[in-house]
Order: C-alpha cells, then sequence, then structure tokens
DNA sequence: AAAAAATATATCGCATGCGATATATTTTTT
DNA sequence: AAAAAATATATCGCATGCGATATATTTTTT
C-alpha cells in the first residue's frame, strides 16, 4: 500500500539526516578526542571563539539547544576548565559565559579538524559543490522549523 | 584568518546536519508522543514493518546504530509490548526481534504520520525536489561514511 | 580435536537532549 | 507601588548514543 511505503527507511528524510549527523560526528571523534573535548563541547568554544563573554540563552540559541542541554554542559566544561560562568550583575538572571586561557589556546589545535576532515571525506563520488548545496538546503529547512510564528 | 573561518558554525556542514536531524525529530514529537513511542523506537518499528524476525544486528546495521545503543533500546520495547526477544535456537548467538501484536496494529496509525509532516514542513521557501536532492546527497554520505574499508 | 579467532549480544559509565517544572530576577499591567 | 507576566537559568527524570569491555557461542586455524 502507498501510505505503508512511506513508512520505509530509504523513502524517509528524516533518517538520512540523524544517520548522516552521527556519522559526521564520528569522523569528528578521532580529533576531537586529542583535545579532550565532545561535539556538542567543541560547538560551544566554536560559539565562544566567534563571540566571547555571551549569555547562555545566546548560546543555545545559536546551537538551537534548550537551556536544560546548555546548562549542564556548561558546568562540565567549567569543571574542565575552558570556560568561565559568571552571574551578570546588570541583570541577575543571566549568567555570562568566557573562554578561560585554556579555551582559547585550544583554537589554535581547533583550528586544524576542518581542513582534516575534509581531506578525510574528500571523494570522487560527492564533489564539494553537492556539500555546498547541501548545507544551503539544510540551512533552509532549519530556518523553517525555526521560525517562532509557526502555529 | 582562513584557518579560523573554517570554525565559524555557519561554514561548517556538520552543525547544519546536526541542528537539522533535531529539529526534524522534533517535529515527529507530536505524533510519535501520541503512539506513545521515541524516534529511535518508530525506527525500530519501521525496520520490523517492512522486515520481521530479524536479528538485533540486522536492526543495527539498518540503523546504523551499536547494539550497546540498541540492545536497550529493544529490551524497553520489549517491556512495552511492542516487540518480542527470542534467542535464536539454531544460532544461540543470536536474538530475534518480531512484532507483538501490539507492534503490528501501531503500523496504521503511524502510516499517517508521513504525510501528515509533509504537509507541515510543506512551503513555498523549499520545493519538493530540492529536498530529494537532499536526502539523495545525504545517502550517499552515508554510503561513504560506512564504507568498511575506508582506511 | 584443541586452541585461537570471530561473531553476536549485553553491561557499564558517562555525556548529551529534552519535556516538565522550579526559582530568581526583571518588566509590564493594573 | 503592588500584582501579574515575562525572562533567564537551573534541576529532575528518562531515553538515547557510544567507547570500553565482558560473556557466550560459533567458526576457523593449527
Amino acid at each position: 500500500m502507498l501510505e505503508y511505503d512511506q513508512l520505509k527507511l530509504e523513502n524517509q528524510l528524516c533518517f538520512p539526516v540523524y544517520a548522516a549527523s552521527r556519522l559526521i560526528i564520528r569522523e569528528y571523534q578521532p580529533f576531537l578526542y586529542k583535545l579532550g573535548i565532545t561535539y556538542p563541547q567543541y560547538l560551544v568554544l566554536m560559539v565562544l571563539w566567534e563571540t566571547d563573554g555571551i549569555t547562555v540563552n545566546e548560546i543555545s540559541g545559536k546551537l538551537i539547544l534548550n537551556t536544560n542541554t546548555v546548562t549542564p554542559l556548561l558546568k562540565r566544561m567549567e569543571g574542565m576548565g575552558l570556560i568561565k560562568r559568571v552571574r551578570s550583575t546588570c541583570d541577575e538572571r543571566k549568567v555570562l559565559i568566557s573562554l578561560s586561557d585554556k579555551g582559547k589556546i585550544m583554537r589554535e589545535k581547533a583550528a586544524l579538524i576542518p581542513l582534516q576532515l575534509v581531506e578525510k571525506i574528500n571523494d570522487e563520488s560527492i564533489d564539494l559543490n553537492k556539500l555546498m548545496e547541501l548545507k544551503e538546503t539544510l540551512n533552509r529547512l532549519i530556518g523553517l522549523l525555526t521560525k517562532s510564528d509557526r502555529y
């Protein structure tokens, strides 16, 4: 039946996205392992390397993660000495997150990761243009799914 | 610097895949909630609806998940009465997974989900062709990343 | 045939993710 | 100005994911 065909894995859009996400993160794994961080921790650092000293909310917004994911993540990172968490004085609801020296220094080592990954994934079966297009479509989809006025 | 540019979220491929994956699963959430199952549980059911009575390994292979993820997942589903786990008699290392009546019946309710999601996501900013292309590229990438002889 | 290697599950520990909810602070209403 | 609403974090509980490792069974080597 037609309806049942839609229930096959290969006919779904979600499964390839879900599987690809996990597989790409697995590719990062050996590089991140050397730095002693996980993929979400790497994401937080990337945000901070770009804009240091932002709030928990701003980080969770950029990463599209809930604060109940980000708060414990940041606490772990504080424990690891990568970041500092300081409650804002002008608005005591806010907690400002900034890089420690250790977190700042890590940027240099991390800078090599994207290039190494491109080399690793680089393959004649997928050209770079296709991957750029992929990124574009995904970003469009993300934009659509994060529009707050959807309902 | 050029290397540091690669460390920006917007220049990464992985982040859009990772974020899109979570966002799409969030879209499934209200529908799956009605069925009382999670997204990975839904994936397992889809596999079984297509091919009932397969081994733990075959399921983990199709979902590209490790057995240490799948085993507890299946145990939970057995506890929920969705599936049955029976150790194979011809090869006692294997455990055969089959649908219970409850699991079989759920297929009918689940059959409506893909259509409802398409309606929900359907938007003039992304046409269906783009999404098909997206799926294609992702599947190519998955194929590349799961080749066992990569190293 | 006995030993070694391979295969199939399973267990453990830890880090996410997230729905539901709590707490403190600030802003808006009345 | 007091009450209500909104905002910003945080806590709790539970279900993944996965690296490391253990156990049982089967297959391959010697």
